[in-house]
RNA sequence: GGUCUGGUAGUUCAGUUGGUUAGAAUGCCGGCCUGUCACGCCGGAGGUCGCGAGUUCGAGUCUCGUCCAGACCGCCA
């Protein structure tokens, strides 16, 4: 037996008691004839006691234990002569009678503490080191739990939990897919799944008419601090559902969540906003709405100046930030500045500040007279005090452009606060997307996601005004997760995948199980996924979800601990009849 | 594919206009220390300035290339 408690548990009740600990030893500190020596797991930290003058041998073999030796010691809990308020186990100590290392260690490249020195380099390299710090393990505990209370609230609520496959098939639509090769299917191909999305479809025509799984997903685009090339996801699916249903379910959930993890409560139902909302009066289809500063368009309020930026331009919006009048020329250079960087790409930026005396100042007083400042400031709802922020130009690309600048104004005025939570679903999503290069329509959601009902008489006249019955969660302007009800007659699939362009042959031939599973009574189905990694990177306060996760990739999606992706042998490469090609 | 930032001691960083032997803190090693808990005090070791070219009398510093890491844009149904 290497323990009797951990390292995180004793207290003043347990002294007089001998206890047998194991751990890592965290710290030594020798003040000649004593020695203290922290052992710590994930428990807990623990002082240790060696007093030369009782035991002078055993003294000396604690004096000389390195940092992160594992060790295993017997010892009689005391009380501490001075005690330490700081830590749980701060009113006792173990005066220790015997010492065993059970391993050595070299010293590690950083320390293992709350606040490391080390790097996120060389923390990604010795992985399981950092894992050891209280942080990370805190973290993982976060996720472990988060997956209990999932299981439970959606077990009782009469899901079952069913596996997918990982080595499916290969589909032209979405991200890139990850690719495995077949041994047995000579020259043929596996691909890992980007979300379990058919298999759970298929389940709905089986009958299962609640499933859910906590499960990888496996894209190989490009890597952001919120993306990883495998991520997990909450999958769940319903059938004989309306979208309301569903959104009841998982609004339920993302609750139920909070309070059992957090012990937040969320007053009343989570709002629903239409994408078209959502683009109008935030410039995005994920809002962070913790704070106002809502857009306001302009194009019509501004016309005809003379101003030609303004003349020209398709559209005219800005925000108010509030109490912001005072902005010095210098702050309002860093903006123009922030707004005009190429991620950003507007061409310039146009304020009227509204000054606390009530008169107006704007950088483009040549073409507007106070009276039509005067205007701006009634239309944008701005008080004295208060700042006017102006973009124009393309209606998209402006949308966006305001977007990151309401998002900067948030940031600098401190109104986006991590212990806040506001949650909305984001609705009606367009169904399709024109893409200008490849000349075709491309679904915004996936092929199988069902229009509204109403809108699907325009299949056939106008396929890029029909919505979608989608919907997204959408928390603190991170995209929790989202979903939709499905399309679950065959004829509509078929006239979607029609107008995604994909020829008969070319849908039977990628869809044909599903299209054929949808001739044997598949009933009306919907369902979510939710970005596991992301929500608890949201619950922990992280700003990347890679410490939610025990093992990330970097941003290359490589492992740099284990030195992945890397080169096969020659015997594999011919067993899988793979040539490799120089690159170009 | 692109933009930006960084790479100097085990680690985190500083390093002026290009100029003597590249510094600090921390960690590590040795010594002292019986109530520390960021222990304290004294001493010591520790450097391919990412790599390769170039400019120069002289490069950590300037230029080009390259590799690595991070953030972002494109991309991510």
């Amino acid at each position: 037996m290497y323990r009797t408690h951990t390292c995180g548990e004793l207290r003043a009740e347990n002294i007089g008691t001998e206890v047998k600990l194991s751990g890592w030893v965290q710290k030594t500190r020798e003040l000649g004839g004593m020695t203290f020596v922290d052992i710590r797991d994930r428990y807990g930290i623990t002082q240790l006691v060696f007093d030369d003058s009782k035991n002078a041998q055993l003294a000396e073999n604690a004096a000389n234990l390195g940092r992160e030796y594992v060790i295993n010691i017997v010892g009689d809990v005391i009380e501490r002569e001075s005690k330490n308020k700081n830590i749980p186990t701060g009113e006792i100590e173990i005066l220790v009678k015997q010492l065993i290392v059970l391993n050595e260690s070299e010293t590690p490249p950083f320390t293992i503490e709350d606040e490391t020195d080390g790097g996120d380099e060389l923390r990604m390299k010795y992985r399981y080191l950092d894992l050891r710090r209280s942080p990370l393990q805190k973290s993982l505990k976060l996720r472990h739990d988060m997956g209990i209370a999932i299981r439970n609230y959606l077990h009782k609520q009469g899901f079952y939990e069913i596996e997918t496959p990982y080595l499916i098939k290969s589909t032209p639509e979405g991200a890139r897919d990850f690719v495995v090769p077949s041994r047995m299917n000579e020259n043929q191909f596996y691909a890992l799944p980007q979300s379990p999305q058919t298999f759970k479809q298929l389940l709905m025509v089986a009958g299962y008419d609640k499933y859910f799984q906590i499960v990888k997903c496996f894209r190989d685009e490009d890597l952001r601090a919120d993306r990883q090339p495998e991520f997990t996801q909450i999958d769940c699916e319903m059938a004989f559902v309306e979208r309301d249903d569903i959104l009841n379910v998982f609004e339920g959930l993302t609750k139920y969540l909070f309070k059992e993890v957090k012990g937040f409560e969320f007053e009343g139902d989570f709002q629903k906003m239409p994408y078209d909302t959502a683009m109008e009066l935030y410039g995005s289809d994920k809002p962070d709405i913790r704070f106002d500063m809502k857009f306001v368009e302009l194009t019509k309020t501004v016309a005809n100046s003379g101003f030609v930026v303004f003349d020209s331009a398709e559209y005219v919006a800005g925000i108010t930030a509030k109490g912001c009048s005072e902005y010095t020329r210098k702050q309002l250079d860093a903006l123009t500045d922030f707004v005009k960087k190429p991620q950003i790409g507007a061409q310039g930026l146009v304020y009227c500040k509204y000054n606390e005396d009530g008169t107006l100042k704007s950088s483009v007083d040549k073409f507007f007279d106070a009276d039509a400042l005067k205007q701006w400031a009634e239309v944008m709802n701005a008080e004295p005090g208060d700042l006017m922020l102006i973009l124009a130009g393309n209606k998209k690309k402006t949308q966006s452009a305001l977007c990151e600048l309401r998002l900067e104004m948030g940031k600098q005025l401190g109104l986006m606060n991590r212990n806040t939570f506001a949650p909305l679903w984001v609705v009606d999503f367009p169904l399709l997307e024109w893409n200008e290069d490849s000349k075709r329509f491309f679904a915004m959601h996936h092929p199988f996601t069902s229009p509204k009902p109403d809108d699907l008489h325009y299949f056939d006249s106008e396929p890029g005004r029909m919505k979608a019955n989608a919907y997204d969660l959408v928390i603190n302007g991170v995209e929790i997760g989202g979903g939709s009800i499905r399309i679950h007659d065959k004829d509509i699939q078929s006239k979607m995948f029609d107008t995604l362009g994909f020829s008969k042959e070319e849908a039977n031939d990628q869809f044909g199980f599903l299209m054929n599973a949808f001739k044997y009574g598949a009933p009306p189905h919907g369902g979510v996924a939710f970005g596991f990694d992301r929500l608890v990177s949201l619950f922990a306060g992280f700003d990347s979800i890679r410490d939610t996760i025990a093992f990330p990739k970097n941003n290359s999606g490589r492992d740099v601990m284990i030195d992945s992706p890397s080169f096969i042998a020659k015997e594999q490469l011919d067993e899988l009849n793979i040539q490799l090609k120089a690159k170009q």
